[in-house]
DNA sequence: AACTCACTCTCAACCACAGCTCGAT
DNA sequence: TTATCGAGCTGTGGTTGAGAGTGAG
C-alpha cells in the first residue's frame, strides 16, 4: 500500500489561530497562521489574492499529541495550482484517494465509499474540490468536523465555496456509518446545497454529482470490498492517466490556418478583406492628406 | 434595506479565407 | 473502380461590446 503520510517537525497549535475556539485543519504560509475550516473559508474566500494563499492541511500528531503538517501536499492543496504542475501532486492525490478506501475499509471491514463515475468526473474537473476530498480523507479531521456538526455550528459552513458539499457528502456517510441518522445530515446537504442558489428538495431527487450514491437508495457496504477496492484503484488509475493527457491551452489543429490567421490584415480585430484594408489605408492617407493641407493651406497643382 | 451609478472584469461574437471533406459526375 | 470537380464546412486570432459583478453613495 502507498505510503503517503509523514511526520514533519513542525508542529502547529491546536486551536485555530483567528477564532481561538475551533480546532484548525489547515496552515496558512502567507498568512503564517494554523486555521480552522471555517475561518480558513471565511478569510481566504475574502479576495483573490487570499484565495492564492498557500495552504496546507494538518494531520494529528499521534506522537505529540499536537497538529502536524502532511508533506508534500502543500503543491496539490495549494488553490489554484496550474494543471500539470506535478505528477507527484497527482500521485499523492490519487493516493490518498486510494488511502481513504483503505481507512475507510480497516475501521468498517468494508470496500469504503461508493463513489462511481460522478466522483471521476469530479475529481478531473475540480482539481481544488480533489484535493479537499484529500484533505478530508483524514479520519481525524472528519471526526472533528462531525462533532461540529453535531454540535450545532452548521451555519458557519455557509463561508464554503459550493463544492464542498462532496466533501461533506463523505462526512455525512462516515457519520452513517458511526450510527448517526440519515435525516440531520440530509438537512445538512439542503443547506449546503443553496449555496448553489437553488434550493434542493429534502429528499435524494436532484442530488448533485458525487453525493448521489450516498441517497440512491443502495448502502455502501453492500458491495464487496475486494471488488470495490479493485474498482478504486481502477479508477485512480484511470483519473491519472487522464490527469496526464488533461490540456487547458489552446490546442492549435492545423499550424497553418495560425500562421494565415496572424499574418491576415484586420479592421478593429475582425478579419478585413484586402480590398478593405486598401481602402482603409487610403482613406487614413487622404484623410492626413486633408488635415495636412487644412494646416498649411492648399498649394495648387498645375 | 433598497436603489442608482460608476467602474471593472469576463467572454462570446465577429470577420476573411486557406484548406479540408464529401457527394456528384 | 478511380479521378476530378465544386460546394460547403472548419478553424484561426485580435478587438469589441454586452452583460455580470462589485463597491460607494
Amino acid at each position: 500500500m502507498l505510503k503517503v503520510e509523514e511526520t514533519s517537525g513542525w508542529a502547529a497549535p491546536r486551536a485555530c489561530e483567528s477564532c481561538r475556539s475551533a480546532p484548525c485543519t489547515v496552515y496558512c504560509r502567507a498568512d503564517a497562521a494554523a486555521l480552522c475550516a471555517a475561518c480558513d473559508a471565511s478569510i481566504h474566500s475574502a479576495n483573490l489574492l487570499a484565495r492564492r494563499h498557500h495552504r496546507v492541511p494538518l494531520l494529528p500528531d499521534l506522537a505529540g499529541g499536537g497538529l502536524v503538517v502532511r508533506p508534500g501536499l502543500s503543491a496539490a492543496y495549494h488553490v489554484g495550482v496550474p494543471a500539470g504542475a506535478g505528477e507527484k501532486d497527482g500521485d499523492e492525490e490519487a493516493a490518498a484517494w486510494l488511502l481513504f478506501g483503505a481507512v475507510k475499509g480497516s475501521s468498517e471491514g468494508a470496500g469504503g465509499l461508493s463513489f462511481g463515475e460522478e466522483a471521476d468526473e469530479f475529481l478531473d474537473l475540480v482539481e481544488y474540490d480533489s484535493s479537499e476530498n484529500e484533505c478530508g480523507s483524514d479520519q481525524q479531521q472528519l471526526l472533528q468536523e462531525t462533532q461540529q456538526f453535531s454540535h450545532g455550528k452548521s451555519e458557519e459552513r455557509d463561508h464554503l465555496v459550493p463544492n464542498e458539499q462532496h466533501r461533506h457528502s463523505l462526512q455525512m456517510e462516515f457519520d452513517a456509518s458511526n450510527g448517526f441518522n440519515y435525516s440531520s445530515s440530509l438537512s445538512h446537504r439542503v443547506s449546503l446545497s443553496s449555496m448553489d442558489a437553488s434550493v434542493v428538495p429534502d429528499t435524494s431527487i436532484g442530488a448533485p454529482k458525487g453525493t448521489m450514491d450516498l441517497f440512491s437508495g443502495h448502502h455502501p457496504l453492500q458491495v464487496q470490498p475486494q471488488l470495490n477496492l479493485m474498482d478504486r484503484e481502477a479508477r485512480v488509475l484511470r483519473y491519472r492517466e487522464k490527469r496526464k493527457t488533461r490540456r487547458f491551452e489552446k490546442t492549435i489543429r492545423y499550424a497553418s490556418r495560425k500562421a494565415y490567421a496572424e499574418t491576415r490584415p484586420r479592421i478593429k480585430g475582425r478579419f478585413a478583406k484586402k480590398s478593405d484594408v486598401e481602402l482603409e489605408v487610403d482613406q487614413m492617407f487622404s484623410t492626413a492628406a486633408v488635415l495636412a493641407n487644412s494646416r498649411f493651406g492648399v498649394v495648387p497643382s498645375f
